[in-house]
DNA sequence: GCTTGACCTCAAGTCGACTTGAAGTCGCAG
DNA sequence: CTGCGACTTCAAGTCGACTTGAGGTCAAGC
């Protein structure tokens, strides 16, 4: 089982070097040995990078990511957790989707001026009530 | 025609009266006058402010918005940039909704172990293949 | 034996969108 | 006239996720 260079897992992974220290310091991963200065990681460190990037591109911060890994690898995860990230999705895909059928319209729309275009105007709505509910 | 102290304007849009001195430092609004030191801007900026909320949920930068608001408040909108913003905000809603599925799978799978489960090792790849593309 | 290039550490910088803090100015109610 | 609270400026801080830079180490190939 050989044990791989940081430069190896960069390319495997399409992470960058100065991103797998990064990971190493905030405690996402670990290298189990050194051969000199050099840093060695074990094969399955690829299994854990894809696994954070999942939980990245699920929304949850590095933080989160961390607590969700457990030493081994394999995930001990709250599903709890995980359906409120789910529905979390759930409301940002709405909004977007309003959003994108708002600039569809808006690109196709024939009206003199945006502001009198009944859709452009309650897309104007609903991002100022977004505005007034998140602060 | 009443003008509005940066408080009133703040307390009607929902936003913060730093954070409206600072959209008038970078360009975004501006104040009509003043009244000793203080700001006076008048009811129509609210209009714009919305614009600008609604440009941000839109996933424009605030430098993008600028330069889409033309001075009288009336956006003269690139229709292109419109359609090119909506195509971009369809491909995040795609994998938004691919990590929704994903997310609520993994909540109600039975394998015993993650790694196992096809539908989470699909998704393994999509974070991956992302990450490799975004690099 | 020397060069090269991949690695190392640690501190500091970056980006976007604001927020915060210190120190000062004003207008208006009492 | 005094006090208070809402405003002012300007510089610096915050947050997350990294990147960059300076200065150093080391193994392998020529």
């Amino acid at each position: 089982m050989p044990e791989l260079d940081i430069g190896e897992v960069a390319r495997q992974s399409g992470l960058r070097p100065s991103t797998l220290r990064f990971y190493e310091e905030r405690g996402l991963i670990a290298s189990t040995s050194r051969h000199g200065l050099r840093r060695r990681f074990e094969a399955a460190v690829l299994e854990r990078l894809a696994l954070i990037s999942l939980g990245q591109a699920a929304g949850f911060s590095l933080d989160e990511v961390r607590s969700m890994l457990s030493r081994d690898g394999t995930p001990r995860i709250d599903r709890r957790l995980l359906t409120a990230r789910a529905d979390a999705l759930d409301v940002t895909i709405r909004r977007l989707t309003a959003m994108r059928e708002g600039l569809r319209h808006a690109a196709a729309c024939p009206a003199p001026n945006y502001l009198e275009c009944p859709t452009f105007r309650r897309l104007l709505k609903v991002a100022a009530r977004r505005r007034r509910s998140s602060r």
